[in-house]
DNA sequence: AATGAATGAGGGTTCATTCAT
DNA sequence: CATGAATGAACCCTCATTCAT
């Protein structure tokens, strides 16, 4: 119950936090290689040298950014998913889900969408994971929904998913929260457009 | 006819376009921002100061790579709408003629569809509005569809515009020409995909 | 005799010799300049700024480590010459003692001979003095030496003892210990050399 | 005969070496790591990213200065020895020639002496095997000389040789040209403290 | 029509050092 | 005694661009 001490790990967590917040809105605006280190500085008010103390390069940077998001958004679908038996409500979750965490961190979202290349080496790879675990969760997820509703295969899982993840990413290049469309109504829209498509895709 | 000086036009506009397409492969792979002059001039073999006489700075390259793919797909576009009339019809075709451009000029279009924020001022301007035409003619063929097909306006036009040119898009980011979907068929799933959700959304 | 305070300047020396001798090595390795006190800092187990208590500056450590083995080595050498007479006896006593030395503390003697430009100001002086002090000891051996076995001065004493010092501190460049030439009769060697050509010089 | 071209490699080559003279001079004086490029161009008048025209790192710049130091000192001595048939006379063309090469070329000949280790990879390899091919010279010279002399071996070959160029090469550290004892002079008095211990070491 | 040589601005990063705790 | 957090100065290097030739 007692929170007493002074100077702990937590201030540490929260400030490194901050600067990645920072840091994924000067990415998303300017693009990766084009953002400075200094522009962080400034924006941040910390000094050049001492950003180093939070990270140790600028690309370790980018990949705290994307590590942490991703997390985020997949930890929170599996959570919402728990409490969910039938397919077609999965995937009206994961839209839900995807659509509203993106319009809330559009920034780290759009740092995660365009700017995965940036990354190499292990960074690469373990965001590449990470990806690649968010959307094997999606393409089950379809699979059942084809299963449940008996649609034919017309179109390839993997194919779907990418259409999906496609419409969703997109986001960035045109939706501003506080639109006329309000982030849940959006979020219906694609669930609909796509869920549309993806059962009813079977005849013909 | 004559076709007698010995250094026309003509040589300068294919190696200016010879220049534009290595550009778009550097613009792709590195970004916009991370590719550098030096690597054109590398890639073209093509010295330095030598490149300056095809383009004034190098956002013009940029600019230029995305106005001239802009106004083909446009162009083609339009080619083919002339002889169509059935709207269902009109929007398999912008799909198909997207995809195919897209997958034949996976690098020009990437570049288009990435690195629009790195163009500014005037160069912005223009292209904004070559996207708007693009996109515009998209939303008119939604409109056709639904008022053919009677369907209710639950998806607002843009809304499904927007999510249309989204799974198209993305095509960068997990298409690879020679794999076991051909383009056409990609083309067809996407086709299906979104038309179905557009004129299905309407029963529920 | 007593010994029961719990933290003593007995600690502080030893934690400090401790210090100055990971510092050599790593000085000896990466050279003064290129060597940073947080690779001291990671190799002692030591925090940054913890170090600053034992040393106020890197060039202090420098000076430090630079003066106390010049110090030992001078110091041990006039032990050794107490009980000897005899010039050539006396020479050879300074080979052996410096080559012992050297090899026994290859990081510190690599540094001494290689990083006396890094020093400025008072710490240069004082060393400078020091090495002085070492090389007239070593001049008035030779001295000795010329007057003993009455050769003829062709060679300038300080022209011999430069180079006497020029072989023995080359060591480093070439010489591993644990090869196939032991210590001693490497000093036996270089000692043979240099007396050999220092005495016969005169017939020519 | 004609030399009329107006703007040939010759420049290129001519600026060039320029560059790697003062850069010599910078390096020998603050030692590699100390020294910066920023020095240099201060010193060379040129603007700093200008001298990357010439050399594409700081490392490649050392390289260069080691490099050509140590062709042009074996292709000398090279030139020499093809004269000479008595080995004892080969040796003292060795020590002549690399004590007048040392002294007019005091600053590219401390750099190659002190900062070999500054060099890495495929840079480091190279230097190396200069350095071996050179040191081999010298090492088949004594073993013709003992063999000259028949002095017995109580030396061995590679201990002499490093006793050589330690005392060579430590020249830099006292001796300064226009001294009152002018480098020939210099030069023969080396030789005869080395041969003189080297082919007399055998009486003992 | 093309190039070699040069530049100023700015990039990411490391450094020795400090100081409140 | 020891540390975590911070900083200003300096580092090497790359960039888009220019201009005389």
């Amino acid at each position: 119950m007692a929170q007493n001490s002074t100077s702990t790990s937590h201030d540490y967590e929260e400030k490194l936090q901050g600067l990645l917040d920072v840091a994924a809105t000067i990415f998303a605006d300017k693009g990766y290689h084009h953002a400075s280190i200094r522009d962080l500085s400034r924006k941040a008010g910390v000094s050049l040298s001492g950003l180093y103390y939070y990270f140790s390069s600028k690309e370790e940077l980018l990949y705290m950014i994307q590590e942490r998001s991703l997390r985020r958004i997949v930890d929170s679908l599996r959570d919402k998913l728990e409490d969910l038996d039938n397919p077609e409500e999965k995937l009206r979750a994961l839209v839900h889900n995807h659509v509203s965490f993106y319009v809330s961190n559009m920034a780290a979202m759009r740092v995660i969408t365009q700017e995965y290349d940036a990354l190499e080496g292990e960074y690469r790879t373990k965001i590449r994971e990470r990806r690649l675990e968010y959307s094997n969760l999606c393409t089950e997820i379809l699979r059942e929904v084809r299963r449940f509703t008996g649609g034919g295969d017309v179109v390839p899982l993997n194919v779907a998913t990418f259409a999906l993840f496609g419409m969703m990413n997109w986001i960035y290049a045109w939706y501003r929260p506080g639109s006329n469309v309000p982030t849940e109504r959006l979020a219906e829209h694609l669930y609909r457009l796509f869920a549309g498509g993806f059962t009813g895709a079977r005849r013909r």
